[in-house]
DNA sequence: CGCTTTTGACCTGCGC
DNA sequence: GCGCAGGTCAAAAGCG
């Protein structure tokens, strides 16, 4: 206690500046001055409180102190209202000590009362503030799960329906049944909560459902959206509550089928052994991978306990400049700056994988899928091979030509709003040149590798054409952002789209 | 001293 | 069941 009045009066005596007012009693409720004191509640009626709380609660203190600094200072310094006003009382008014001290006590005494309620209040006001933040993360989790299972129904049919497909193309028939059990598997990673029935329709149709059904008024998880990816880099989520509720049978089947994880794998140039984009990463394992003289290192994100976060890094067999960066997983934390735009577009391009995209599962069963047929292909590519869904954003294709094809390399042109703070934010981002590099070499490189990502990164998303899941995901991650974030955080509140795209993180 | 990296052992999944 | 490969663990070493 006391030293916490210690540190209040040392900022009461700093901010002089500010208490301009001569010491007035009948002034000294109306100002506020020290608006810097309320460090939580955003009311408005707060700063004037919190002064008359700090003044008063630590009068006798600041009063002993005041008066020894007027006794050796000039009149003008005392700009304190209440200490210097006290002190006046008692040289100037010719007031008995006892008086003196009565009056003393009476002040204190009310504004210790004051500064209790004001402490309720502010309790209060926390409360309410949780509130509203477990409202608004509920919200957001139900509106991506609502958006997710709004294009489920495009790529899923009931296992019915597959019976009418047999005129179709065994891979389309295949490439349905898989998306079925991914499906389920979202189903099933909403802890039984969403129940979709889904209509027969084609993969183009954009109709909803039939039927969606949100249990609303359960209390959601507060990771129920973070992680469409993460449904897998968590295989022991098995929902307890789903146990409890009857399973469909697309749920039995999802059971039956090992939960995927989804992974963006990123290409770049770079010297250095790591890219830096903007996490803290811990080396935990080297293994030498077969078919490749160079050993893959596997991190795991640091930056906050327990993130599942872990990428591995490896340098491409054909050309060693090629440093291979694979993301899996989502980050459960806040995320700094640097950090967001790589892991809006991993968790973006993922969630895009995992979202039961049309073309993606084209890809994944045709190497000469749709990707082929756009200008980006080579830059945004699907592998079937691994166990898990894998794109790969190629980001040592040569930007210029891009450019051809597409934007111009104005950062206010993104067409996605995973980077979000526009290409000012990911200038910010060190991704595309090694922390090693020379200095004088990295604004160019930067520059260039900035607009090469955010072609690169816009274009593998973009083509696919049921993008709006990842849309959706970004969408997510961007409302995710918490206002305290990070230092950045007034630009937010810029026109530009939010930095912060963390991946669906609640906090 | 705490954190990170290294590295061999261990676990798991898959194909034969 | 066995071997292989990928992935992870954890003790030891290194580093600031």
């Amino acid at each position: 206690m006391e030293n916490r009045h210690h540190r209040e009066l040392t900022f009461l005596s700093s901010g002089g500046d500010f208490l301009n007012p001569p010491f007035d009693h009948t002034t000294r409720n109306t100002d506020s001055p020290i608006k810097e004191m309320d460090f939580f509640s955003s009311s408005p009626s707060s700063p004037a409180t919190h002064k008359t709380n700090n003044t008063n609660h630590h009068h006798n203190h600041v009063g002993l102190q005041d008066h020894t600094h007027r006794q050796g200072s000039p009149p003008y310094v005392s700009h304190h209202p209440v200490n210097t006003g006290l002190n006046l009382t008692c040289a100037s008014t010719g007031l008995t000590k006892e008086e003196n001290g009565e009056n003393h006590e009476a002040e204190l005494s009310s504004i210790e009362s004051q500064l209790r309620r004001l402490q309720e209040e502010n309790r209060k006001l926390r409360t309410v503030l949780d509130q509203i933040t477990r409202s608004y993360t509920q919200l957001q989790a139900q509106l991506f799960i609502t958006l997710q299972k709004q294009k489920l129904p495009q790529n899923t049919e009931a296992n019915g329906m597959v019976s009418e497909q047999k005129n179709v193309d065994p891979a389309g028939v295949c490439r349905k049944l898989e998306v079925v059990n991914e499906a389920s598997v979202c189903d099933e990673k909403t802890d039984g909560e969403v129940s979709v029935c889904r209509s027969n329709k084609t993969d183009d149709d954009d109709e909803a459902p039939q039927l969606i059904k949100l249990n609303l008024g359960k209390q959601a998880c507060p990771d129920a959206a973070e992680d469409v990816l993460d449904r897998s880099s968590s295989q022991s989520w098995g929902s307890s509550k789903l146990e409890e509720q009857p399973k469909t049978a697309e749920q039995v089947s999802a059971d039956q089928i090992p939960l995927r994880k989804a992974r963006v794998s990123v290409r770049a140039r770079s010297e250095a052994p790591l890219i830096s984009d903007g996490c803290q990463w811990r080396k935990y394992g080297q293994k030498m991978a077969k078919g490749n003289p160079c050993p893959r290192a596997y991190y795991r994100c640091t930056m906050a306990v327990g993130c599942p976060v872990r990428k591995q890094v490896q340098r491409c067999v054909e050309d060693k400049t090629v440093l291979i960066t694979t993301y899996e997983g989502n980050h459960n934390h806040p995320l700094p700056p640097a950090a967001t735009a790589m892991a809006s577009t991993t968790s973006a391009a993922a969630a895009m994988l995992l979202s039961g995209s049309t073309a993606s599962k084209e890809a994944l069963t045709n190497s000469a899928g749709y990707y082929s047929s756009l200008p980006y292909a080579s830059m945004a590519t699907l592998s079937a091979s691994a166990p898990f869904p894998t794109i790969t954003l190629d980001l040592t294709q040569n930007p210029n030509a891009m450019h051809l094809h597409r934007l111009p390399p104005h950062a206010t042109t993104f067409p996605l709003p995973l980077h979000a703070s526009g290409g000012h934010q990911l200038l910010g981002h060190p991704l595309f040149f090694s922390q090693k590099l020379p200095p004088a070499a990295s604004p160019l490189l930067h520059a260039r590798q900035t607009s090469s990502m955010v072609e690169t990164v816009s274009a593998a998303i973009a083509s696919d054409p049921n993008f709006t899941s990842a849309l959706a995901a970004a969408i997510s991650s961007i409302i995710g952002i918490p206002s305290n974030n990070n230092g950045t955080g007034g630009a937010i509140g810029s026109p530009q789209l939010p930095q912060s795209c963390t991946t669906f993180s609640t906090n």
